[in-house]
DNA sequence: AACGGGTGAGAAACCGCTTTCTCGGATGCA
DNA sequence: TGCATCCGAGAAAGCGGTTTCTCACCCGTT
């Protein structure tokens, strides 16, 4: 590690001064009053010799890092990325580094990573949302501290911060039944992903409250190629009726709409397209994608407040959802007259 | 750090067992022939009181951590984002892991950030493309092992790993060369970017070698907002007889394109417009994005490849720099007729 | 003037592991 | 059977700091 000068340690520096590795010891800690003389003789010595503490001894008598870890399946993954930023700028405020460790979706390998990752940090952040629930709470009854991202988990004595997407997804639909949608397409995500269920959680839920509409899902993806590619399932679903499509985030989004305007369909006048994430490109877009914002660096920010109290050896703090703010812009609007029509008709039927 | 179950040492497996510390050790590191019989018995001990040994404590016998940091400007950046991946991954797979340090931009922090992050590491990569050039080298100088990605250090006894821009460009110019355009504008990126005074070389370099050709450099920016912006100062150099923009990098360009579409004006029909770095969406605009693909993930591996070689003690391999594959889309065609005219009215004038 | 309390500096223990050094016992050869 | 050799296990010395403990000294009080 930092071997800056050939090793030189706190005896080369005390002996040098002329005083006790204790003295050194404590004039670079400054927690006890030293004779102002001897503070003189410490730093002219430590300034000649070029001495910098090292990081790890300092931790061994310590028991800490002053590092943490994230585990995260995909660090190609914006919402990470966003929440990596987050994390890394306020952890680093504190005095703290982040340690990535990206387990290249390989979901059986998560949890030794995460064990070794904590192995080497004072705690841990966990992104992993194809975990399966039972493991994930062995994991993270091992790791502690640690905060875990966008999973739910009932019960479990850990802090949870996330995005509320039920509400999220509820607020959509809510958005394009005022606009006159009654039959909308979902474009689902990832089967295995947690985020994707809670996703369909609030479509389950958005029907119920409106059991005059109808939402379809359809297999999708999570990238904008998976959005392109699912144009033709789409306009079969517009077919049989549907006149919105939620897509799974905004790559989905965006790719699909690529696709439908190559296909000469028109984005909302023949078909309303939203997103989820509110990504730079979605302001961007032609038309521009109504999306549902989510506070990715705010997202990181909350994780090390938990986190910090955690190590301070505070209480687990209660789970925080972020709700998803709606972005309604040019990708949505009415359905077109003749769906209107056709659906008053079976309304009327 | 991973203190499991309430700090289990070594000394308490090897009490648990009936042996000595260091045969404890010994089965740890299988660095020595043991007994079978302590083998077993050991193991079933560290089994027993689930024991992991202190990270900590190995760092500082070893004097080293199996960790690197990356000192980035920006994390919000997809080149750097693409080279974390890449380097973490490549670290992984030979038990490293990557320390993040986000400067937030603040020039001035850099160089302490490095070397405090250096400190708590065995080594270092240096995305620093603002750091005044005699600075860079001071740090360079007392962070080894280093690897610094992006920056042209003429001397400097260390490895780089980075971009031809200068090349890529030129191929740029070539490519709207060959399409009939003899009269550029390039969309600059941040003024004090190393990365982009390459590009600016790359430009002056194409017009020696192309002296019928004229490249006008505007001020830009890097993001999407920074080229939705300069469509008006794009206009006014089409009426000046720009017939093909490029852009910083695809951020740019996309942003660009997007006014463009609202402002009705044809791309590529009455303009040409090409990004740098062909991002993922570049692929999905429409038009398709002509841009420059940069291997961001092979730079990370390319990175810890060096890095690795000079942890081991080995010698400070050559500079590397990819030269972006000029991707050839919708988005770039040949001029439209009018400018050809026009043009070649000048040439014969 | 003697004594108690407080202050600050040095000696040494300790954090948890690796590694050298030492030594006893087993083995090989004479 | 006796001696040299080898092997493996334990004791102990670090790695480079922090922190406790001890003690000398200075000050104030009676």
């Amino acid at each position: 590690m930092g071997e800056r000068s050939r090793g030189v340690t706190i005896a080369d520096v005390a002996a040098h001064a002329g005083v006790s590795q204790a003295s050194v010891s404590r004039v670079l800690n400054g927690k006890q009053t030293v004779d102002p003389g001897i503070v003189r003789r410490v730093q002219a010595s430590i300034a000649a010799l070029g001495y910098a503490p090292s990081a790890a001894a300092r931790s061994l008598v310590h028991g800490r890092n002053d590092t943490i870890a994230m585990v995260v399946p995909d660090l190609g993954n914006p919402l990470f990325q966003g929440i990596l930023q987050g994390l890394s700028l306020a952890a680093a405020a504190d005095g703290y580094r982040v340690l990535v460790a990206d387990t290249a979706e390989r979901v059986d390998e998560e949890e030794a990573t995460a064990l070794e990752a904590r192995h080497r940090c004072d705690a841990l952040v966990l992104c992993a949302p194809r975990m399966p629930e039972t493991r994930l709470r062995r994991v993270v009854d091992r790791v502690a501290p640690v905060v875990v991202v966008n999973r739910h988990l009932p019960g479990a004595d850990v802090p949870i911060v996330g995005v509320d997407y039920v509400r999220g997804i509820r607020d959509l639909v809510e958005h394009l039944h005022g606009l006159g949608h009654r039959h909308l397409a979902y474009l689902g995500g990832p089967p295995s992903s947690a985020s994707n269920a809670e996703r369909l959680r609030g479509v389950e839920e958005a029907v119920a409250a409106h059991p005059e509409m109808r939402i379809d899902v359809h297999p999708g993806g999570s990238r904008l190629d998976d959005g392109y590619e699912a144009a033709e399932t789409v306009l079969g679903a517009r077919e049989r009726g549907v006149t919105a499509v939620m897509a799974y985030n905004d790559l989905v989004a965006l790719g699909l709409m690529t696709r439908l305007r190559e296909l000469g369909v028109d984005v909302p006048g023949d078909l309303s397209v939203a997103g989820f994430d509110d990504v730079p490109m979605a302001r961007f877009a032609l038309p521009r994608l109504t999306s549902l914002s989510v506070p990715r660096g705010e997202l990181g920010a909350q994780v090390w407040a938990r986190l910090r109290t955690l190590i301070a050896g505070g209480p687990v703090e209660h789970t925080v959802l972020y709700r998803p703010r709606l972005e309604p812009r040019e990708s949505t609007a009415p359905p077109p007259a003749t769906a209107t029509a056709a659906a008053a008709g079976k309304d009327r039927a």
